[in-house]
RNA sequence: GCAGGGGUUCCCGAGUGGCCAAAGGGAUCAGACUGUAAAUCUGACGCGCAAGCUUCGGUGGUUCGAAUCCACCCCCCUGCACCA
């Protein structure tokens, strides 16, 4: 049997990750007494979870490291249905081969962050499909839907909105989410013996929805804790850049482009992200943020951030790719690579295109940089080139430049005959090859 | 089904016959400043290099001219009714 730290409760705590606890001081005797199993849903909403998804999923991982046995839950079920925790609006369902698909495509994200062979606290991965799939309504509505009170579900904060809000309403599909995930718990318990389940705030009512239950169904005293949903200084949401969401998947968010994520982060939340998302101890993460104050200029932390959080997730060929892009791009000595440098810069993951010689100039080169997908539309290049915020390899381009594409591409101009580096703004990269 | 209220450009939200590609705010993009920050200031922000083109739930009308008026239809919300 694998000792638990005892300790873990109170370092989540410390690093701002409990927003609620079901139970009082009872969580943390209970999980000081032996190691616990405990669980996370994952719905498959998408092809990919996102950074929002790390949290509790590093989560998990945190409980496994204290000697706890985690269950990360792929909701090929909830999925179908759809979670109203908070939402504006009502969700367009998806087929259900495509929740299957995606539902694939997340047990094996999430795989890769929990340990499957390491004793008695190994994960475990499983789909609520395998128990809820072949439930007949009448089971559920008698078995499950019967300890259920509408008056207690409309009360919840998560839905409110929903019912209160003018234009817009709540199905009863989304409505049953709540009963559909307490199932989930309860059975994870009759399963496993699993006494916790953990997620972001959003999911506070859907969890003691599932404790109730649980005691109902199996007479079982089961926990819940829930991770505050992570917020930015400046209001806006956490994870989208303009390019659209942070994935996990390197196919969807290149090791570099999550690097750069990571990297631009605001000083006003650097620390707080240090915390919630590297498993850095606190104290090393006090050291930096003082050593950071100490010392005017650029704080170091943004670095340790993107370097920690590009590790963890895309290992560290990922990290040492997203970095050699990074140095080559911003020391201003993109004159310097070689062809093999430019060769891995592609590979490394810095978004590139290739452009035929022969049908150069055929286009404006607002169009071809929007091909790209340098900028969502030719204005906003056509601004660019106005202030002189357009370069290719090293030199500004203007509006003159902009139907004289063949130009602008000519071979004496190439890096090694074919390769160009066009920066659009202060941070937009992109690798352009002729043949 | 009936009554009432709605559907405007990414979001919120003005606009009720021409001056409307459509106020204002937010978000976003670019520039200056900087630390690949923040704050601030500036510009852009339906599409198009341009000429120009396409929008205000849908369709069809009225009109020289419609986001704005009329008809029908679709969708949402609120209440009532129906059903039980």
């Amino acid at each position: 049997m694998t000792a638990v730290d005892p300790s873990l409760l109170d370092d989540l705590q410390a690093r701002g990750l409990v927003a609620q606890t079901s139970g009082g001081d009872a969580l943390g005797e209970y999980l000081a007494g032996g190691g616990r199993t405990l669980y996370s849903g994952f719905d498959p909403t998408a092809d990919s979870l996102h950074i929002g998804h790390l949290v509790p999923l590093l989560a998990l991982k945190r409980f496994q490291m204290a000697g706890h046995k985690p269950i990360a839950l792929v909701g090929g079920a909830t999925g179908m249905v759809g979670d109203p925790s908070f939402k504006a609006q009502e969700r367009k369902l998806n087929t259900p081969d495509v929740v299957a698909g995606w539902a694939e495509r997340l047990k094996g994200q999430v795989s890769r962050f929990i340990d499957f062979d390491c004793g008695d606290n190994s994960a475990e991965v499983v789909n609520n499909l395998d128990w809820v799939g072949q439930m007949s309504v009448l089971d559920f509505l008698r078995d499950v839907g019967k300890h259920f009170s509408v008056n207690n579900m409309i009360n919840k904060e998560s839905v409110r909105q929903r019912i209160e809000r003018e234009g817009e309403g709540i199905s009863f599909t989304e409505f049953t989410y709540m009963l559909l995930q307490s199932y989930d718990f309860a059975e994870l318990y009759n399963r496993y013996g699993c006494s916790l389940q953990i997620g972001g705030s959003d999911q506070w009512g859907n969890i003691t929805g599932g404790i109730d239950l649980t005691r109902r169904l199996h007479s079982g005293q089961v926990y819940g804790l829930t991770m505050p949903l992570v917020t930015k200084a400046d209001g806006t949401k956490f994870g989208k850049t303009e390019t659209g969401t942070v994935w996990l998947d390197p196919a969807k968010t290149s090791p570099y482009a999550f690097y750069q994520f990571w990297l631009n982060t605001a000083d006003a939340d650097v620390y707080k992200f240090l915390r919630y998302f590297t498993f850095l101890p606190l104290a090393q993460i006090a050291t930096i943020e003082a050593e950071d104050q100490a010392r005017a200029g650029r704080p170091e932390a943004q670095r340790v951030l993107a370097e920690e959080m590009t590790r963890l997730v895309h290992g560290e060929q990922g990290l040492l790719g997203a970095q050699r892009i990074t140095e080559a791009l911003f020391s201003g000595e993109t004159a310097g690579l070689s062809e093999a440098d430019l060769e891995q810069l592609k590979l490394d993951g810095l978004p590139a295109t290739c452009l035929e010689r022969a049908s150069l100039g055929g286009d404006p080169l607002t169009q071809v940089l929007v091909d790209a997908g340098m900028a969502a539309s030719g204005k906003q290049v056509k601004d660019a080139l106005g202030r002189s915020a357009v370069w290719l390899n090293g030199v500004a381009l203007s509006m003159d430049d902009n139907m004289a594409v063949q130009a602008c591409f000519a071979p004496e101009r190439a890096a090694y005959d074919r390769f160009f580096i066009c920066k659009l703004g202060k941070k937009k990269y992109h690798l352009f090859e002729v043949v």
